[in-house]
DNA sequence: GTTCATTTGTAGCGTCCGCTACAAACAGTC
DNA sequence: GACTGTTTGTAGCGGACGCTACAAATGAAC
């Protein structure tokens, strides 16, 4: 991955690496949460003040916001990809569990999910934030919805299977697994888990 | 359910009725969780001044800790009870999901449980009560596990189960529903969820 | 009725928070 | 080298936080 160069056009002193700051922010916002990382913690980690953090990203909130979407970015659109598109529905939700026990244990400090657990229990001022990760919840289980359809209309599940059902309850899994992450729970122990949870999905018809 | 009678032996002013102070402070921290629920926040609902917090309950962490023991004695501790009185473990772990779906959605907003979500995000300096709320979290796999074990050698698990893992999976799945309920789930949502959740419980072996 | 232990309400302490005014430092333009 | 636009570092604002000093208020003991 290379950052993408922008080779100094304007006047003026130059401004901070943009591209690195956020990545460091992301660092401290997935290991501390959004409220407990304050700004002069993410300005240390940035290695900038607090004007320089104001004058490129606008607010805490929209910094938090940015990497958040750096983060499902670079950690997780490539996990849902696989997720749609591999054939075998039960090949495919093992796989995307696996990927996920991957992700939420990459860190070295136990940290979970950012969109899951970052900004739980935020103050009502910074409400904003809690409904964007809201609908970027809410987005898993439309995958998981999406990909179980198919599913059913690829005859690999039940035709009476319930997606809705099936679908919230791997959300709900998926989110679980964040909170076991957070509170330390090795990758093998959530591998232990998630080889339990994916026995969720009812065996392929008889054909 | 009757307040104990404490008839006021002591010299001095009378104190104010600690027990409803404290079923006021777990309201507060139940709907808004420990950080967001502000010393004068729960001062206003348990209708005393910050003093009064102070020398009843000792801190905000101990107050909120005793809101928590008394929480789980309320509302949990009979469900555990039945999950291990229902002699048929499938019934039991069924039943016991939707105890706690109805436990869940019982408050008027979206909450799920004080053990699992009120503390998360929390800062460094509280780290005891981040410490004590894990320790009750483990508790709650540790009996899901007791279950398990005895229904192995009970012969109404397959003898190669996967106690451990299992355990840990119902668990995570325990949790997760509280993420879906203080999203806002409905009780119908929860269980629909529950209703996948309890497939993962192997059949009983063939006899 | 006086005494005395205890609780109460007021008022405010010290600290950390997110955020910003301001002037010095810098790098291109001319 | 003077000018100009931008970013930088310092230093601090207003406000919310958990918590507490203090004196008035209360009620049993005598």
């Amino acid at each position: 991955m290379t950052t993408t160069i922008a080779p100094h056009r304007s006047k003026g002193r130059p401004r901070f690496d943009r591209a690195v700051a956020l990545e460091r922010a992301l660092g401290v916002f997935w290991r501390r949460g959004y409220e407990p990382a304050s700004v002069a913690e993410l300005c240390a980690a940035m290695e900038i003040n607090p004007p320089s953090l104001y004058a490129a990203f606008g607010s805490k909130a929209q910094l938090f916001m940015e990497a958040v979407e750096h983060y499902e970015r670079i950690y997780w659109d490539a996990a849902w990809e696989r997720l749609a598109d591999v054939a075998d529905v039960h090949e495919a939700i093992a796989g995307f569990f696996h990927d996920a026990v991957r992700i939420l244990t990459s860190q070295d400090a136990p940290c979970g999910c950012l969109v899951i657990l970052a900004a739980t229990n935020v103050s009502a001022e910074s409400q904003e934030v809690n409904d964007a990760l809201k609908a970027l919840r809410k987005e898993g289980r439309d995958w998981f919805l999406a990909r179980l359809q198919r599913a059913v209309s690829d005859a690999q599940l039940p035709a009476q299977t319930d997606t809705d059902g099936l679908a919230a309850a791997l959300n709900t899994m998926l989110e679980g697994l964040s909170l076991q992450a957070r509170d330390g729970a090795s990758q093998d122990e959530l591998t232990r888990i998630v080889v339990v949870a994916i026995t969720m999905l009812p065996d392929s018809p008889r054909r």
